[in-house]
DNA sequence: ATATCATTTCTATATTTAACGAAATGAATA
DNA sequence: TATTCATTTCGTTAAATATAGAAATGATAT
């Protein structure tokens, strides 16, 4: 339990990695997509998402060629609690909300030319 | 604030740092106390309550020849919370419990014959 | 004033972590 | 079946972290 809960204490103290929930809790995104808000390489961002999805905090499913990632639907306590935490908190953030501006217009279709 | 959060969350992914949090949310400890009860080096300790308290999670107050840790009686909002979720998180856990028992128990003035 | 003693700071070390590019994977599609 | 392509895994590197012991600090008490 206590073990649990570091792990997600963890998975949460990386600030690529609060903005990844932060837009997740808008909005379901594939790999590419958050690598083209976050700036990073896409090997990084898929070793981000496997550390919350370790951490029970999101859960991916198949889309055609893509992998969607996304708030896991089914969190126990613990893990719920810190999703609620994380949602309700940092909500005046500049990073925040210029994430939130950016997943409205990215289009995987474009993105994606690897 | 970002910032903030992810310097809360460091703070706080480290399990050795929970536990203080948990016991000094029942009593105020002094370093000694707090390294009989984790069985760590003085200066490991220091180092997990300097971490804790530039988080802003905890304060310390002078008594005597001790030096006094506690939680931070006047947390900004993000911080509150963060205390609150604690607080209410891994209430059923044996190391905490465990933690809680030992509290009751320690003795500075026997323990600090370094 | 000096000695005592809890705590902090410093130094060193071993482990973990974030990051990237390259290679491997695996599923959809041509 | 072969190709395409998003994603993951691997190998590497640089930076951060947890730990401990030794030295420094600073306040209390003799």
């Amino acid at each position: 339990m206590l073990d649990k809960q570091e792990k997600i204490f963890k998975a949460l103290s990386d600030s690529n990695r609060i903005r990844i929930v932060k837009m997740l809790q808008k909005k379901s995104l594939c790999v590419c997509e958050i690598k083209a808000i976050l700036k990073l390489a896409t090997s990084t961002v898929s070793k981000h998402l496997s550390i919350l999805r370790e951490a029970g905090l999101v859960t991916d499913w198949k889309d055609g060629k893509w992998i969607n990632y996304r708030i896991n639907p089914e969190p126990d306590a613990l893990t719920a609690n810190a999703l609620l935490y994380i949602q309700l908190q940092i909500e005046d953030d500049e990073t925040i909300r210029k994430d939130r501006k950016s997943i409205c217009c990215v289009d995987r279709i474009k993105l994606c030319c690897n």
